[in-house]
DNA sequence: TCTGGGGTCCTAGGACCC
DNA sequence: TCTGGGGTCCTAGGACCC
């Protein structure tokens, strides 16, 4: 018997549910995002694999999905189902003698003990399907890093294993955006640094990488392409260190009046969050992205933390009179932060194995 | 192409204090 | 004299992930 970590994570989750609940979808290219109106600014959400075939994924702009796929089934995101869902799922995850650390609606962490994790990944798929009627991919490794890599190998609804023993074999020829907590912004860093693939990472000068990307990710970044990662699965619940919300408006917003206005009603929305998680906020911040697109984050200590409507609303005024105002605007967000004391610190990346 | 919404973590610089 | 170095708090920005 030996300790493994599981990655499981649905495939094409959320229009798979929507194809759950309507059959006749079943086949069709189906795209999910914003209001389900694909004239309007939003993104996709998630894409059927139909639809993925004509180049529509996730985070493309509704409008540019509808241009290269009018056909299409266009959907609104509706939050509830998707939590009901991954619910039924988790639930059935945590019905074998596992723990279970659950990273979102469509995936988790899993941990267990046993002689043929392939085998029991195969056990777990069969689970989910029979009880949801949803498919997953699974991930075997010895660390959630390799798990979690290993997963889009095993997509669609199939199981991959990634260890120590084939990492150089399947990982170190790929550039180092294929690692997790690589994107594209470090990739092009690290390849103006002659370090294309994960073995250039892996084999590069930690006091080097260091220099360029600071004393924590420089020497992380190295062991990530190491294929070093965490091998602690946790059922902690996960306590949230900050609430937010925020908004793009199908109109860009030119006056102050208007701009304040909607500040003050995001804040309220932000204060029944921090109403509901029963801890007052330390810190108020309000990102503005103007016209065209770029955007700005401002944010202040509170006096005295607090959990109040009106309180939340006037310090986030507060912190708008600090932007330079002229600009049309098209997104308001407001955040409430709150103390991170009494949070067990988490391990920081250099304490990887 | 005309770019959502909700989060987390790291880095760096200035203020302030000793 | 007008120079030093370290520690902490606060804020802005960047990057990444689902």
């Amino acid at each position: 018997m030996a300790d493994w970590v599981l990655h499981v994570d649905l495939d094409q989750f959320i229009a798979a549910v929507e194809v759950l609940r309507d059959p006749s979808l079943r086949g069709r290219p189906v795209v999910v995002g914003g209001n389900g109106d694909p004239t309007e600014r939003a993104v996709v959400a998630t894409a059927s694999y139909e639809a993925r075939e004509f180049g529509v994924r996730s985070g493309l702009p509704l409008r540019t999905a509808f241009k290269k796929l009018p056909d299409a089934v266009y959907l609104p995101v509706d939050h509830a189902l998707y939590e009901a869902a991954s619910a039924d799922v988790m639930a059935v995850l945590r019905s074998f003698p596992v723990i279970v650390e659950v990273m979102g609606w469509d995936e988790a962490f899993v941990g267990v003990t046993v002689d043929d994790p392939a085998e029991f990944a195969r056990s777990l798929q069969a689970a989910v399907l029979s009880a949801t009627g949803l498919h997953c991919s699974v991930g075997i490794g010895d660390n959630k890093l390799r798990a979690k890599i290993a997963t889009e190998f095993g997509k669609p609804a199939g199981v991959f294993e990634l260890t120590q023993a084939n990492w150089v074999e399947v990982m170190g020829h790929r550039p180092t955006s294929a690692l997790w907590g690589i994107g594209t912004k470090t990739e092009r860093k690290l390849v103006e640094l002659g370090l294309s693939t994960v073995t250039d990472l892996a084999t590069a000068s930690a006091d080097e990488l260091a220099a360029r990307f600071g004393p924590r990710m420089g020497p992380y970044f190295r062991g990530v392409a190491q294929g070093a990662g965490d091998t602690v699965v946790s059922a902690t619940p996960w306590v949230a260190k900050s609430r937010s919300h925020e908004k793009t408006f199908q109109q860009d917003l030119a006056s102050l009046d208007d701009i304040r206005r909607e500040v003050v009603a995001l804040a309220h929305q932000v204060a029944l969050d921090v109403v509901a998680e029963g801890r007052p906020a330390v810190r108020v911040g309000v990102k503005v992205r103007f016209v065209p697109f770029f955007t700005k984050v401002r944010l202040m200590k509170l006096p005295a933390p607090t959990s109040s409507a009106d309180e939340l609303a006037a310090a986030a005024l507060v912190v708008l009179e600090r932007f330079e105002h002229g600009r049309a605007v098209r997104l308001l967000g407001v955040r409430a932060e709150f103390s991170d004391e009494d949070v067990e610190p988490k391990p920081s990346p250099s304490t990887y194995q």
